[in-house]
DNA sequence: TTGAAATTGATAAGCTATCTCAAGATGATA
DNA sequence: TATCATCTTGAGATAGCTTATCAATTTCAA
C-alpha cells in the first residue's frame, strides 16, 4: 500500500465518521500535499492553479484544516502566516529553522518530549499538543 | 536602581546607539509594559487610553515593535494573534498554555535548552533563539 | 533658541483567514 | 441507477490584525 492509499484511508474514516463527503477536490489536495513538507494555502493554491483553474482559496483553507482535524496536518503560525505540516507519516516533529535563508530541518527528541511531560505534569497540565522551533544559523549561512 | 529604571535604560541606549528620540509616548509605554506578563497591543491601547486618551495604536505596535528590537520584548504569534512578552529582567521562558481557559504558565529548564543544543549542534546550526510552548488542559479545566 | 530629523495620531491600506450563499456534487437509500 | 437530503464548492464579501502614509508636532544636538 502506498503512502498516498495509507493517508487516503485515514482520511476517508474520518469523513465517514463525521459525515463528510469525499470530493474531486479534497482527493486532489491530500495528493499534492503528501507531496511536500511544509506549505502554506496560498502556496497550494498557485501550485493546483494548474491543475485546477476554478479551485477556490477558501477550498484550500478549509480542506487544509480539514487534514488537521484528520491528525493528517498540523498548522504552524510562522511569521504571519500558517503552515501546514505533514504528521500523518510519522510522529510528531518540531523544527529548527534558518534565519539566514529559511531552509527548514526537522527533528525529534524523546527526551525533550519526557521533559515536557514533566514540566506539565508539575505544572497540573496535561498536554495535548506543542510547538517547539529552535531559530538560528545554518552551516552554510554562518560563512 | 528599579527594575523600571533599568529597563528605561536599555531603551535609552538602544535609542541612542541609533538615532532615535526618547519620547514622551515610549516612557508611557514602557512603563505600562513591565507591569505585565503578556500584552497584546490591542490590550495596551484600552488601558491607556485612560492616561492618554490621544495615543494611537498604531503608536503602540510601533513601541512594542521597538521593544522587541532593543531586546526588552519579545513577541509571540499566538492564534491570530500576536503577544508581546518582557523578556529583559529575566532569561528567556517558555509557555504553558490552558486550551480551555486561556491562562498561561511560565516555565524554565535547562535540561531542555542543553538538548535543543545539542540537537542543534548535530545539525550544524547555532542557536540564536527559541520558541517552545506547550498546549493543554489546566488542572481546574479538566473538571 | 534653532532647525534638521524623528515621531505621532488618524486613517487608509494590506494581508491572511473565514464567512456567506446560490449552485453543484455526493452517497445512502430504495 | 434514480432520487434527494445533505454536504461542498467557488467567488466574492467580510473580519481581524498589523503596517504604511503623511501632515503636524516633538525631540535634541549644536
Amino acid at each position: 500500500m502506498s503512502k498516498t492509499l495509507k493517508e487516503m484511508e485515514v482520511l476517508r474514516q474520518h469523513l465517514a465518521k463525521h459525515q463528510l463527503k469525499l470530493t474531486r477536490q479534497r482527493e486532489l489536495i491530500l495528493t499534492a500535499f503528501l507531496r511536500q513538507e511544509h506549505v502554506t494555502a496560498e502556496t497550494m493554491y498557485h501550485q493546483l492553479a494548474k491543475k485546477d483553474p476554478h479551485l477556490g482559496l477558501a477550498t484550500i483553507y478549509r480542506t487544509l484544516n480539514l487534514f488537521c482535524e484528520a491528525g493528517i496536518a498540523q498548522a504552524r503560525h510562522f511569521g504571519t502566516q500558517t503552515q501546514y505540516d505533514n504528521i500523518s507519516h510519522k510522529g510528531h516533529h518540531d523544527h529548527l529553522i534558518c534565519t539566514g535563508c529559511g531552509t527548514i530541518v526537522e527533528f525529534e527528541n524523546c527526551e525533550i518530549e519526557r521533559l515536557q511531560e514533566e514540566v506539565a505534569t508539575k505544572n497540573g497540565f496535561v498536554i495535548q499538543t506543542h510547538r517547539l522551533e529552535l531559530y538560528g544559523l545554518c552551516a552554510r549561512c554562518r560563512h
